[in-house]
DNA sequence: TGCTAATTAGGAGTGAATCCTATATATTGT
DNA sequence: ACAATATATAGGATTCACTCCTAATTAGCA
């Protein structure tokens, strides 16, 4: 997504276009580690010696609640972030915490049982893998 | 799994059986709806009131060690945790947090990528569905 | 029953996230 | 271009969920 874009989704929600929002964004796409905002903030401060740790915490969430970015799925550390809005899956780490996306089309395409589908409204389906990573795999420790 | 069962477990990993493991294990059993630490602690007070939340803590993060219970995938805020070692999946409320289990064969059953089984030791494989539950469709907010 | 290593209680410390409020800034209308 | 105003930000205080530390206790063994 080119910042034009960016800015139009901004305006569509009601959103001022901020230096902050966009560089935070911009930070968040060129990173493929799925990112935690604290991460994201140390990252930015090379650009932005004073923002706060508060609006990039504030910013990815509004992120997250019109769309843009997607909190990923774990066991209760800090909250990390995903631009990746196309259809896929996660493997992470349980030594290391990287996280790595993959794409499954039998993954994707898996029904709901309807006796969720008629119970609940569904927003998500992902299919989460752990485990341990190559990297970790070889590591002496 | 019953009291005998369970000191047995414990002494297999050469933990010794002190009545406050005893106690959170049977807290948590007791529990259909995925407590967090806390909440295990507010209970368990009842009966000890000198418990502390670190034990609590503790305890939880050792039985998940041994693999007694699961600590369920969220996004960031205070674990919770799964005595259910049954293959089973979860639907996650994103209104109210409530979590639920499902069983689903087709689920169980899914195939990891040969991508990814021949460069990581998959551990777990979970199938996560998110949305709105029927309380929170009903409920005027 | 006494010994020893594991465990616990309680409080201090830490890391992540959120709240508060005064200041700054993006947008709108003129 | 400028002023008005509603939003957003910086920075610090606070909250929340752990996690660490240490002295006292206790389970399991001899």
């Amino acid at each position: 997504m080119d910042i034009k874009r960016l800015e139009e989704v901004f305006r569509q929600h009601n959103l001022k276009v901020t230096p902050q929002r966009i560089a935070i964004y911009q930070e968040l796409i060129n990173s493929r580690e799925h990112p935690s905002a604290i991460n994201i903030y140390e990252r930015i401060k090379a650009q932005y010696p004073n923002i706060s740790l508060d609006t990039v915490n504030r910013t990815l969430l509004t992120f997250a609640e019109i769309g843009l970015v997607r909190i990923v799925e774990g066991r209760g550390d800090p909250k990390r972030f995903d631009p990746n809005l196309h259809p896929h899956h996660h493997f992470r780490c349980i030594k290391c915490g990287k996280i790595i996306d993959f794409y499954n089309e039998e993954y994707d395409a898996l029904d709901v049982p309807s006796t969720l589908k008629d119970r609940f409204i569904i927003t998500s389906k992902r299919v989460n893998l752990e485990g341990i990573c190559d990297e970790c795999q070889t590591r002496s420790d």
